[in-house]
DNA sequence: CACAATCAGGACCGAAACGGTCCCCATTAA
DNA sequence: TTAATGGGGACCGTTTCGGTCCTGATTGTG
C-alpha cells in the first residue's frame, strides 16, 4: 500500500550503518561496500543527506561523512524527507493545486490531513537509534519479514 | 516522502462519496461524475473495491454499488490495501526475498518493522466515517493543504 | 608543488510502474 | 428481448525511479 522509495530505504540503511560507528569517518566507497548498495547511487544519496544537514561531509583526502547529530537526535522522517522530498501523501495537490482548485468539492472529498497527522505522529517517535536497537527483539520481526508481511 | 498512489486516493474519495449516501445504490457512472474521476478509472477501482468486499456490487439494470459495511466499520487501510495491494514499505523483500537472502546483514540493517507497526497503528484508528467528519474542523486543514503542506 | 583521494553537482538514460482507456462478456430489471 | 450495469482483462503512453557517468572543487600527503 503505502510505499517508501528504494532510495529512502537506502538512505536509512546507510544512516544506520554510519550510526553504528558514529564518530568514525565513512567514505562513500566504504558505506556502499558495507551496505551493498551500488556505489554511484550510495554516493548520490549521501550527498543528499549531507545537503540536508543529516551528515557532515569532509572533502579531500581522508575525507568522508560523519553523523551530524547523535543517532537519538535524528528522526527517521528527516532521513526519508531528505531523500524523497516532502512529497504529498495524495496526488491531489501535487504541482500547483490546479487539480484541486478545479474541484470545489475537494475539501469535502477527504480528510487526508487526519491521516497525515496520524502517520506523522507515529513516525516522529522513531529515531535512528531506534533502528539500531537490540537484535534479540528483532528476531520475530525478521521472521515476519521473511514471510513478506511488510505492508503497512 | 511516503506516498499514496493516486488510485488509492481515488478509492478513498469514492468510498467517502458513497458513504455520504449510504444505503443508496451508486452506479460507476454517477460516482465518477460526482467525484470528477475519469469514468473508466473510477469503474476499475470500484470493481477492485467490490472484489475486496468493501462494496457490494449489483449487476444488471438499476445495478450499482453499495457499501458492504457501515462507514465506521471500514478502515482506511482496508481501502488503500485493496487498491494498491499490501506492497512492502521497503523494496528489500519485494519479489521473493532474493535481495535480502543475498545480504546476510539484512536483519541488522534496519528495523523497518518498528515503523511498519507505528504507521499501521496510526492508520488503523482512521475509519471511513472519520473521513467524512464535520467540515468545520477541516477548514484549517484545507488551508494547510492549499499551501501544499501535505507531506507526512 | 604536484598528486591523489574525496565530495559536489549535474546531465543523462533505460526500465518499470502507474494511470488511463478500451473491449467484450455476464447478469438482471423492465 | 433489450438496455443498463458490473466483471475481467488486454493494452498503451508517460512519468518517475533507480542508476550511471562526467566534470569540477577541495584538501591531505609525499
Amino acid at each position: 500500500m503505502i510505499r517508501l522509495s528504494r532510495l529512502a530505504d537506502y538512505g536509512v540503511v546507510m544512516m544506520s550503518h554510519i550510526a553504528t560507528c558514529a564518530d568514525d569517518m565513512h567514505t562513500a566507497h566504504a558505506v556502499a561496500r558495507a551496505t551493498r548498495i551500488p556505489e554511484p547511487t550510495a554516493s548520490k544519496i549521501l550527498k543528499t543527506l549531507a545537503r540536508a544537514d543529516l551528515l557532515d561531509s569532509h572533502r579531500g583526502a581522508n575525507g568522508g561523512y560523519t553523523l551530524a547529530r547523535q543517532p537519538a537526535e535524528i528522526r527517521i522522517t528527516e532521513v526519508i524527507i531528505a531523500v524523497d522530498g516532502p512529497i504529498a501523501l495524495t496526488s491531489c495537490l501535487d504541482a500547483d493545486g490546479t487539480d484541486c482548485s478545479l474541484v470545489p468539492t475537494c475539501p469535502t472529498r477527504t480528510n487526508w490531513q487526519t491521516i497525515n497527522d496520524a502517520i506523522h505522529r507515529a513516525l516522529d517517535e522513531v529515531s535512528l537509534a531506534d533502528m539500531m536497537g537490540p537484535m534479540a527483539a528483532f528476531i520475530p520481526t525478521f521472521e515476519r519479514r521473511s514471510q513478506r508481511n511488510r505492508g503497512i
